[in-house]
DNA sequence: TGTACATCAGTGAACGCGCGTTCACTGATGTAC
DNA sequence: TGTACATCAGTGAACGCGCGTTCACTGATGTAC
């Protein structure tokens, strides 16, 4: 089963969902919009997807998935609390705060998803567990105990941390937030 | 001066914008459900404030104090690791989650204000500095070291786990988030 | 090899709707004399 | 005390616009014979 031109169309529609997803948040982003940042015009979208609900679903599923490969392949080789401190490093970032398109999509849309239909956050609730499991299984490693929720915790720091420096950016309080959480992180670790 | 029937107009705006910002996010409050909620049509809106980034920029000051307010009160008298302990607890607590009209409205608007005019970027800014001020001074008294840079995390937990437990709302891993949240921050207090 | 036909991804215009903002007007209130 | 006038908070209809969604149509591609 090769790849078709509609399945090369729908990846098209699924990479500009995302970068604009992710830098707008759901109301921000617009049908059309994502059509022209895929090539094409409105009227198409409906061929692919049901509605603008369905693809923000399947988009957040998408770049939420990116985005820990993101992160996978920033900490390397590490394990344990080297890896949540590479992890950590590369989420807190000043780069990751002024790349929002390129990022974690969580930051823009978490507020959103609060009054998104079922299956957004579905989807959510499905990534941030795997997220969840992932960090407690370095942080069980590096002997942490309650690893789970340490995860849990860490994660919330993580996503809260970038939101609010992405709100103050351009303040020195953006930096200052950043380096906190950083901070905050790597003294929290065993080691 | 006595308080004007215009007074008492601009006050039931900013209470009806309140919630409805806190409960609905920027994007998701229109000025005339505004107006709606505080007895009035929208024609009248524009004799009280420029436009609606200016009604947000002062609805988003206020409600912060608000927010303030109520976790001092909830915390009462205690002091120290007592204190921040007792407003992690009412932040974190499924009450908060529920009720998001009269809480933090950080939750809701944090994500959105990054893309905000710099009016509401600046409001944003000069609170979280206060609320940091005050969460740094609590902690200082428990014998906290870098106890800004902890306030600042702190905060960050705080925003961050609420954002994310009232998005998997109705699942088992909002507790689940509350809880881990909570308990990170109770283990990393002095005493 | 060539012709006729079916399929269907994508186009482009249109739909009804809610938005932020504007504006001519109303009617209650306060001041001037 | 009574009358004329100015003020101005609030009304309600209208504006232009962008939104999500629909739909008749196009034109490229593949299959049948």
């Amino acid at each position: 089963m090769n790849a078709t031109k509609k399945d090369d169309s729908r990846r098209r529609i699924l990479n500009s969902a995302g970068s604009l997803l992710r830098e707008r948040g759901i109301s921000g982003t617009s049908v059309a919009e994502v059509m022209g940042g895929a090539g094409m015009t409105v009227g198409g979208f409906y061929a692919h997807f049901s509605s603008k609900e369905a693809l923000v679903a399947e988009t957040l599923r998408d770049a939420l998935r990116q985005s820990r490969a993101r992160l996978a392949a920033a900490a390397g080789r590490k394990s344990g609390a080297e890896r949540v401190k590479a992890m950590s490093r590369a989420y807190l970032s000043r780069t990751h705060r002024d790349s929002p398109e390129t990022g974690c999509p969580l930051p823009a849309t978490a507020g959103e998803a609060a009054r998104a239909d079922a299956a957004v956050r579905a989807v959510l609730a499905g990534e941030l567990d795997v997220m969840a499991a992932g960090l407690a299984q370095q942080l069980a490693e590096a002997g942490a105990p309650a690893s789970r929720s340490e995860a849990l915790a860490l994660a919330s720091t993580m996503v809260g941390g970038l939101t609010l420096a992405r709100a103050v950016k351009g303040m020195p309080l953006s930096d200052e937030i950043l380096k906190a959480c950083r901070d905050h992180i790597e003294r929290g670790l065993p080691g």
